[in-house]
DNA sequence: CACGATATTGACCGCTCGTTCCAGAACGGG
DNA sequence: CCCGTTCTGGAACGAGCGGTCAATATCGTG
């Protein structure tokens, strides 16, 4: 061969993945990418083809990353509930680091779906993922006697999973971790089975 | 005075408002708007200023439109949490009306804020009304026992508005009105206070 | 060490963007 | 009826867009 690549090109997804996330995909212009990824404008496109490949490529980086989070935190012992509710504070944490830009993926969700069929099946697979995990571990919880009866676990997993991307909308309006926390405390307030008063234990 | 105008502005204004809702704010251009509006481009800077002022005042429309849906379907008489649970789906119904497009206020959180102080102030102001209206209606459902004791009115009316939000994001992944629907029966089945086996009433 | 091959750079391209401006059209008042 | 005023439509503008390309630099290889 001849000459190599002078740049890691996960490096450079990861700051293109940062100004996309914090700009969109439209309001980020290549020009800003010359600048913050330093490379030449050439080079980029013959790394990445283009800028929306660019864009795609960063934003499965961002999913791949959440999922893996999501698959590691979530194991088979434990108390299956506070797990799910550590993870989920764990998950904010992380997109709250980006300066109230909220979550990659809701984001490019609500500025290209439904006209992006590439990155609604990027985001459709990751959502899928997610949505597994969550009702593996609240049946989990169920078998537990953790979850609320008013809900099955697919329910319940899907509910917290549409709660979340509101958490991100909302927190870019009232960027206060405490009301995000305070949100998600009430859902597994409502998800978590009291400890009711038991009719085979009552006098 | 002179010549008037040939077009009513408040119809502009819905057209606009579906242009941008579809779009999103960067990817519609005057083009767009002069095509759409069937007005040229000098009337529409004289009648709008610029497309930002424009974009504001579309979506100002939408919200001051949104919320006079919930401030008239919620009184104070009837089942209240019913009653909440209905003016949502007719909240989702009216937004699935624009072809997969989600909400227009989610829309614009997620691709304008942070860095849109106008249009903060605007999905602020609209949400905090929102969250009221939610309050007061659920503190009316904690007063007739309908409400889970487990969260309080302000708390339950926060988790909501958050849900929905987070239905506009999913379901433009999954435009399938039942699953929105399932999403919110779910969490009205934890919010509604389960007819538990009273202790009073027990043999 | 020299050559082929690849990476890098930044000037450059055509196009589209948001915005401005002006000539003409259409009205109300005197 | 005509004049002043406002509205209208579209041509025109500079800026900035995404994307290309040829010259140059830098490597592995024979």
């Amino acid at each position: 061969m001849a000459r190599p690549r002078t740049f890691d090109e996960d490096a450079i997804l990861d700051r293109a993945m940062l100004l996309f996330w914090r700009k969109g995909y439209e309001a980020t212009a290549m020009s800003d990418l010359v600048e913050e990824l330093g490379l030449g404008r050439g080079s980029i496109y013959a790394a990445f083809g283009d800028k929306h490949q660019l864009f795609v490529r960063a934003l499965a980086r961002y999913l791949d990353r959440q999922n893996t989070l999501l698959a590691t935190a979530l194991d088979d012992e434990g108390p299956a509930v506070a797990q799910l509710r550590a993870v989920l504070g764990r998950l904010l944490a992380a997109d709250a680091a980006c300066g109230n830009a909220g979550c990659f993926s809701v984001n490019s969700i609500a500025e290209l779906l439904p006209h992006d069929d590439e990155v609604a099946r990027l985001v459709r697979r990751s959502l899928r993922i997610a949505e597994e995990a969550f009702t593996r571990q609240l049946e989990r919880a169920a078998r537990d006697g953790e979850l609320s009866a008013s809900v099955t676990p697919e329910d319940g997993a899907r509910l917290l999973i549409t709660l979340v991307q509101g958490v991100q909308i909302v927190s870019k309006v009232h960027p206060d971790p405490a009301r995000s926390a305070a949100c998600l405390d009430a859902a597994f307030a409502l998800l978590a089975k009291e400890p009711a008063p038991l009719a085979t234990t009552a006098p």
